[in-house]
DNA sequence: TAGCTATATAACCGAATGGATATATTCTGT
DNA sequence: ACAGAATATATCCATTCGGTTATATAGCTA
């Protein structure tokens, strides 16, 4: 499990592959309407999408001459679920925010 | 911002950093306490610890003789937030599951 | 079958990453 | 001022990463 958040984190640490997947968010997209906005050669796209696939964020279909990505949502849910742990540290709603505060300050606590 | 998105994610991609971030969960520890659980030198712990201050996740201390750390949560709502954007793809109370899964399996929605 | 289109794979390169050991720095206590 | 503790920095090394160009593969069309 912790290989399979490693695998996500480093693929979003891109911006490229991250632009990928906002395009992906629209609907499926061949490798050339991918590689469109991008000053980058083909294989240097196939190689992050490579990346993208092997970190389960998105699939490749097959479509007579062409083989279109869709965004694979299950991952993206993986790591919100991972964040979510976090989540009391930032929202007043979880209302340890005046614990966590008195630590931050550095007023002992322990 | 996407520059700090590259730094958050980037710097979440490793385990040991993860794990450091769960020990500062639980409050400030030094660098000793956080290196304690690993098998790896302290100058290494050092290098992980100055990665996750770069992206914003930790910050640093000063308390007699040592420097403790505490988490920053701001960083990591950063990155919350932009998974935040893909979360109707996942969670069917957003309700677009429909037309998510209609581009999915490829019938023609264009 | 030949040629075109879409994509993948191979080989290579420089920069960045994650680790080590050795050494420097800073504060504490005597 | 000195010795020890806590931490940072320097240097080095192997591996990974992100890009390139060149080439291979697969499907479509004439």
């Amino acid at each position: 499990m912790d290989d399979k958040l490693d695998a996500i984190f480093s693929a979003l640490a891109d911006p490229t592959r991250r632009a990928i997947l906002g395009r992906l968010a629209n609907g499926k997209a061949t490798v050339a309407e991918l590689a469109d906005p991008f000053e980058l050669s083909q294989p240097a796209i196939s190689k992050h999408l490579k990346v993208l696939e092997q970190a389960g964020l998105i699939r490749s279909g097959r479509e007579a001459n062409s083989r279109p990505r869709v965004l694979e949502p299950a991952a993206l849910k993986t790591i919100a679920d991972w964040i979510a742990d976090y989540r009391r540290f930032w929202d007043q709603s979880f209302d340890r925010l005046d614990d966590y505060l008195s630590k931050v300050q550095g007023y002992e606590n322990d």
